[in-house]
DNA sequence: CTGAAAGCGCTAACAG
DNA sequence: CTGTTAGCGCTTTCAG
C-alpha cells in the first residue's frame, strides 16, 4: 500500500503549521476563513484523511468500544450489538467486538482493551465468574453489563428484571387455569437462568401450589435438542405437566417439537411458554407466547452509561421492562 | 481512571533501557536471562500491559481488520463473521465491527478506516455498487469482499457459485418431475439475487421449457412477508406453479406459510426450495429443502486471503462449494 | 488567528 | 546482549 499523505505534507502544501492543519481537521479553534480555504486544498489537493494511531496517541483515547459478545451467531446478542452500535456511532466511536466464544478468559480479553487503551471502555454481555475481586476491579473501570444482573459491588448494568418475568410467564399459565406447570431450565451459572427458575418458584408457591422438583429439569445446552430431551423427561412423568415455562426459546421449541412427536396437541395437551422472544419464535408453528426483551434498547442503554461514564459521570445501573407476548403456544 | 504505567517506568525500575523492555514485550531480540528476569519483575511490579496507540504508531499497523456487515441481525453473516475471528484471532489480529445498515456510504466507512490506518484491512459482505473506480481503487488496497461475487477488475472475493447452486435446486425440482416451477426472487442489485435468477433460467431452459414471465416474482425484502407477498402472486395465476424455488430461505418461510394459509400442502400440493440453510430453516415445519453455504469457510477464507495480502502476497479470489440439502418442503 | 515546540508511548536501526 | 536515538503523526499549550 503506498505512503498515505500526513499532516505535515498538508501543511507545506498549504503555506501553514501543523497545528492549523489540526484545527481546521478538527475545528477545535477558530480558523481565518481564508486560511481554512487554502488549507481545505490542500487536504483535497493531497487526500489527508489523518491518522487514527497519532490521534490516539496524543489524545490518549482510541475512539473504540469494546463489545464482549458470548456468541456472534446467537441473534439475540446481535441486536444488542444494533443498539450499542446506534448510540455509540453518532458519538463518534467504533466497535471491536470479540466473541468470547473458543477465549479461554474473555473478560481477560477485555480488560486487556482497557488497559492497552485499545478501548476507551468495554460493553459486555458475556457472563461473569462471581469473582468478588474482579467486580470491584471492574466498577473502577468504564465497564458496563449487559443482559447480565449484577451484584451492588460489581459495575454498573443494565438489565430486565429476570425474576419477574419468570413470575408473569407462570403467572399467565396459572390464569388459565393451570396447575401443573413444569420448568425447563439452563445451567443455572448463568444468572439470569437462576433469577428465572427463581421466578418460577415464586410464582407457584404464591399460588399456594407446592413445588414438585420432579417437574423442574435442566437442559443440557441451549440447543433445540436439549429442550426436547428435557421435555421427554416431562412426558414421562407418571402425572406430566400441562404446561410449561422453557428458561429460552430454543428451549421451548425443542420441547414442543418432543411433544408433537409424541403425540401431544400444543397448545390443547401441554401450553409452552418461551423466553426472549426470538425473531423465529412469531414464525414458529405454532407460534411461541413468550417474554420478549427489549434487545435493542438493552444495548442503547448500556452505551449510553458507558458514554456517561467516559464523561466523567457515573451513571446509575437499570432495570428496562420486559413484556409477555401471548401467541399460539400458551 | 487512573495513569497507567509506561515504558520508561518500567525501565526505570527495572533499571535498563526502554529498548529491553520493548525486547522482552515481544520477544523481539534476544535478552540474557537475568536482565529478562528483572524486566519480567518489574512489569508485574507496575502491572505494565503496553500501549496500543504507541504501538500502532511506531510499527504502522494496527492489528485492526474491519468487517463491514450489511446487518449484524442475520445470522448469515454472524456465521461468516465467526470464521473471520477464528483465523483473524490466532494471527494476533482484532476485529473491527461496522453495520452498514443505517450507512448511506458503507463503503466509505471502511475506506476511512484503511486511510485513517485504523485498520489494516477490510472484509467487506455488504453489497457494493458496481461503480468501476471504486472496483479498481479497491484493488490495490487489503481489501477482501466475501459472499459477493465481483468481477475479475475488482479486488479478490469469496463466494460460492450462486449461479450453479441455482441451477441445482431447480434440476432438483425438475427430477422431481416438476414442469412448472416458480421463482421468487429478491432485489437485483445484490448479485447474488441476480445470479440465482439466472441460474434459475438456465435450468428451465436446459430442461427444454419455456420461461414463463409470470412465473417469476420480484420479493419486496427479505422479510418473511415480502415472501408471503410473492407467494400470493404466484397463486393467483390461472395455471399456478407446483414447485417454487426462493432466493432465501426467508422468502421461502413466507412462501410456504401463504401456500398453507391458502389451503395447499407443503409439498405435497406445492414443493419449496430455499436458499441459504439459516439455523431456523431445519427447526421450522416442514424443515427446508435448502442450499446450504459454507458461511464459516467462507469467513476463514476471507481472512486468510487478507493475511495473504497484508504479508505482501497477491492472493487469487476463490469459489468454494455449496450443498443442496434435502428436507421436507420438497 | 497562527506558529513553535513539547510531548503522547513505542519500535527499530545503529553503535557499542 | 544492551543502550542511544530518531522518529511514527498528531494535539495542545504557550507565545506572539
Amino acid at each position: 500500500m503506498k505512503n498515505l499523505p500526513s499532516i505535515d505534507e498538508v501543511a507545506r502544501l498549504a503555506g501553514v503549521s501543523i497545528a492549523t492543519v489540526s484545527r481546521v481537521m478538527n475545528n477545535s479553534k477558530p480558523v481565518n476563513p481564508e486560511t481554512r480555504k487554502r488549507v481545505e486544498r490542500a487536504i483535497a489537493a493531497t487526500g489527508y484523511r489523518g491518522n487514527a494511531a497519532g490521534r490516539s496517541l496524543a489524545m490518549a483515547q482510541s475512539h473504540l468500544l469494546m463489545v464482549l459478545v458470548p456468541d456472534f451467531a446467537n441473534p439475540f446478542y446481535a441486536q444488542i450489538v444494533q443498539g450499542v452500535e446506534s448510540v455509540i456511532r453518532p458519538a463518534g466511536y467504533k466497535l471491536l467486538l470479540t466473541d468470547a466464544a473458543g477465549d479461554e478468559a474473555p473478560h481477560t480479553t477485555a480488560l486487556d482493551a482497557i488497559y492497552n487503551r485499545l478501548a476507551d471502555g468495554v460493553i459486555n454481555l458475556a457472563h461473569l465468574n462471581d469473582d468478588g475481586t474482579l467486580l470491584g476491579e471492574l466498577r473502577n473501570l468504564p465497564w458496563v453489563n449487559c443482559s447480565e444482573y449484577l451484584p451492588k459491588a460489581g459495575p454498573p448494568y443494565v438489565s430486565i428484571d429476570h425474576r419477574q418475568a419468570a413470575i408473569d410467564a407462570v403467572q399467565f399459565l396459572l390464569n388459565r387455569g393451570h396447575r401443573r406447570i413444569g420448568l425447563i431450565t439452563a445451567d443455572e451459572t448463568y444468572r439470569w437462568a437462576q433469577l428465572r427458575h427463581e421466578g418460577y418458584e415464586m410464582a407457584i408457591e404464591r399460588a399456594g401450589l407446592k413445588p414438585d422438583a420432579q417437574l423442574v429439569r435442566l437442559a443440557a445446552s441451549l440447543d433445540y435438542d436439549a429442550g426436547a430431551q428435557a421435555a421427554g423427561g416431562l412426558l414421562a412423568l407418571l402425572e406430566p405437566p400441562t404446561a410449561v415455562f422453557a428458561v429460552s426459546d430454543t428451549l421451548a421449541i425443542g420441547a414442543i417439537k418432543a411433544f408433537r412427536r409424541a403425540g401431544r396437541r400444543v397448545p390443547e395437551d401441554i401450553a409452552v411458554v418461551g423466553f426472549d422472544d426470538l425473531p423465529l419464535s412469531a414464525v414458529f408453528e405454532p407460534a411461541l407466547t413468550t417474554v420478549s426483551q427489549p434487545m435493542r434498547e438493552l444495548g442503547a442503554t448500556a452505551a449510553e452509561i458507558l458514554l456517561a461514564r467516559l464523561s466523567g459521570q457515573r451513571p446509575a445501573s437499570r432495570t428496562l421492562g420486559h413484556q409477555l407476548v401471548v401467541r399460539d403456544s400458551a
